[in-house]
DNA sequence: TGTAAAATATAGTAATACTATAATTTAAGA
DNA sequence: TCTTAAATTATAGTATTACTATATTTTACA
């Protein structure tokens, strides 16, 4: 495979006709998350994807019914592909504590990787849903959408690294409210020293060592752990 | 002061019409809330709240800008509020540890009063914000809506909890960071154990309590501190 | 090479997010 | 009490958005 960016199957409702198969739906990847990234979710409009991506607006419509499902699309990208980094990365460590450190800075930090030009960089995919992630579930067709099993993804590495922390504590009470919030203010955390810096003791500088000693820190103090 | 709901000092900039001052205004907030609970943020529009209200849509516009800003006056008026109840009731604990158990326990599960019929009551106020508040800062005019200090009573809320903490435990690492994760979590847990309740490990029995003590053991642990 | 079907384009409609301006009500002083 | 300004609300519009229906072109392979 050359490719690895793609080669998760996502959940079919997610779109009418399958994106990564034609050169106008991998246009519609790409300059959607580009413009996403730039304008917002609210300010998006199919149209002006259509104008960067030189398609028209019909052609967009022939892939996603609407912007809500190409963010759940994304959504479900990214935690498929963060979820089998930490599967990738967590494999060669044997000691369960050590396993579990590294699942954290796995899902706090991304390794970056050389940009592939043309399609959307894992970068640019994790700041689309550290800054418009929720709104893929913070909505009022939640129920169904979830009953559509479109949060499955961000259901199992929630699930993944809650199976981690109770390899190594086997008696904590709430693994999965533990690992959620793990993840949870991976993200948020992220987005609040960058833009509300006041929510966080942070310093510009240090802000990804601090953001990662913070989880760990708080990981280990709920296990009653020494690090 | 007969009803202290409205009493506070909300940031000027949220409106262009002060609206709890005419009999319109206060329709728009009562309407307001009442829909975008409902319907959610992205279905509402300002024709369906004028309908709602038996006032027209230009009259909406006369009050708020844009829905974006009406959401944003929830959010300041529901944060301005929760940090006065916290204020008040952690007042007349003399210890600063059941002090800040106690604000945990207010930040979380807000003590049911009798509803107050015509206005919002503090029970929707706070399921507003637990299901659309995020969307008031998770934007891309995030950066100039700080400037305008439309997100300072979530930073004083914060920063009082962070105080609280830190009387407590003098040496805490990450006090803001700390508060900050209990704020938050205590309010999407919340929607997650009712939407996506495979993320936490609360039956829905014994949802608030379970909350409740998570968070708490969250704290103490972080502290090293026993209950 | 012919034909099905896949992919794209054209052209619309109803609803939305506002704005400009007109009409009416209220309020405050002479 | 009357006058007039200011506050409030209503009417009527426009550009943009979120789609849908249908027509046309391209591609894939029998």
């Amino acid at each position: 495979m050359s490719n690895s960016k793609y080669s998760f199957t996502l959940n079919s409702d997610l779109y009418i006709k399958e994106p990564t198969g034609s050169v106008a739906g991998r246009k519609v990847l790409a300059s959607g998350a580009k413009l996403i990234l730039e304008m917002g979710l609210e300010a998006f409009t199919a149209k002006k994807l259509a104008n960067a991506a030189g398609i028209t607006e019909a052609t967009v419509y022939k892939y996603f019914s609407n912007k809500q499902r190409l963010l759940q699309y994304y959504f479900q990208l990214y935690w498929t592909w963060l979820e089998q980094q930490v599967k990738v990365f967590t494999a060669i460590e044997a000691d369960p504590v050590q396993k579990l450190i590294k699942a954290v800075r796995i899902i706090s930090n991304i390794p970056s990787v050389a940009a592939d030009p043309g399609v959307i960089t894992k970068g640019d995919l994790r700041e689309l849903v550290i800054n418009e992630g929720s709104k893929a579930y913070y909505n009022v067709h939640v129920d169904e959408d979830n009953a559509k099993r479109f949060f499955a993804p961000y259901k199992s590495i929630t699930a993944l690294l809650a199976g981690m922390i109770k390899e190594v504590q086997p008696e904590v009470k709430y693994p999965m409210a533990l690992a959620t919030t793990l993840i949870e203010m991976s993200h948020s955390l992220k987005y609040y020293a960058k833009h509300l810096p006041s929510l966080t003791d942070f310093p510009e500088k240090k802000n990804q060592e601090n953001l990662d000693d913070f989880l760990l820190q708080l990981l280990f103090n709920s296990l009653k752990l020494k690090p």
